[in-house]
DNA sequence: TATTGTTATACTCTATAACTATA
DNA sequence: TATAGTTATAGAGTATAACAATA
């Protein structure tokens, strides 16, 4: 029934990495919902902390987002106080976006949650294996 | 400068999985585009092809797609005659979904660039690799 | 009462192009 | 001319709840 000409949707990289991410996000999702953070702010957060103030485009490439998307995101992201952009001073063209304090609080807020989660996963799974994938995801995203 | 609670975003499952997954979708975006194909589509008709008709729970679920999200979807594949919905004979609740000819087609008139898709990424990759990270995906999506 | 699927609604993200300001 | 970012716009998906039909 099933057309030869294609592998098993579990052996389809992108949908077996589509199921992985939804199993992976389901409870990470429910946490962010309970702090009015969408996912997508969340990694903004994520990657500010991470690599501290930057541009726009850095920051939407490490966020996986587009630019406009960004933009909107950032703006909201700014009225609540949650981080900051400023001019940068040797091109007038960018501005650096950097994290505030309630930024970090929020960040740190999460972060014994986030940990547990991340923790449960590993333990179910195994730690050699997430070790595993996580060098072979590392290892594709430099492709 | 880092947040020492977090692990760094190349090591966060759900950042590498997505970032992993925009690496991957990118060049069969450009294709599915070429043919008004949305990746969401692309999953159903894939799902729908390997497993065969079947309820729309099972392929929301199979497609990662809320039920809402399908109604619509199978709205507009329905009147593009992709696939067809037939009430249950056993029970008047559910209506089973199936590919129609057209929707066959439209896999098969894919399935040679898809294929090389995949190749050209499992070449680049390495082909040990790639299956051993497809092991692990489909065993996390076990958890 | 529970389940299947549809509809409604509000929100958010995506994708593209056009635009502004600066380099 | 090219780049950084913003704005505009259309399209699409997400999430939730309410609903109808059926079990």
């Amino acid at each position: 029934m099933s057309n030869p000409a294609f592998r098993p949707t579990d052996r389809s990289l992108p949908i077996a990495l589509l199921r992985a991410r939804e199993t992976v996000m389901a409870p990470i999702r429910d946490m962010l919902q309970a702090s009015g953070l969408t996912e997508q702010k969340w990694r903004v957060l994520r990657v500010l902390d991470e690599r501290g103030a930057q541009e726009q485009t850095a920051l939407a490439g490490a966020a996986c987002l587009l630019l406009p998307s960004l933009t909107r995101i950032l703006r909201v992201m700014e009225a609540d106080g949650l981080c900051a952009r400023v001019a940068d001073a040797n091109d007038g063209r960018k501005s650096i976006v950097s994290l505030t304090d309630a930024g970090r609080q929020i960040l740190l807020d999460h972060a014994a949650e986030s940990a547990a989660i991340f923790t449960a996963l590993e333990t179910q799974f195994g730690r050699a294996k997430m070790e595993k994938l996580l060098d072979l995801l590392e290892e594709l995203n430099r492709c």
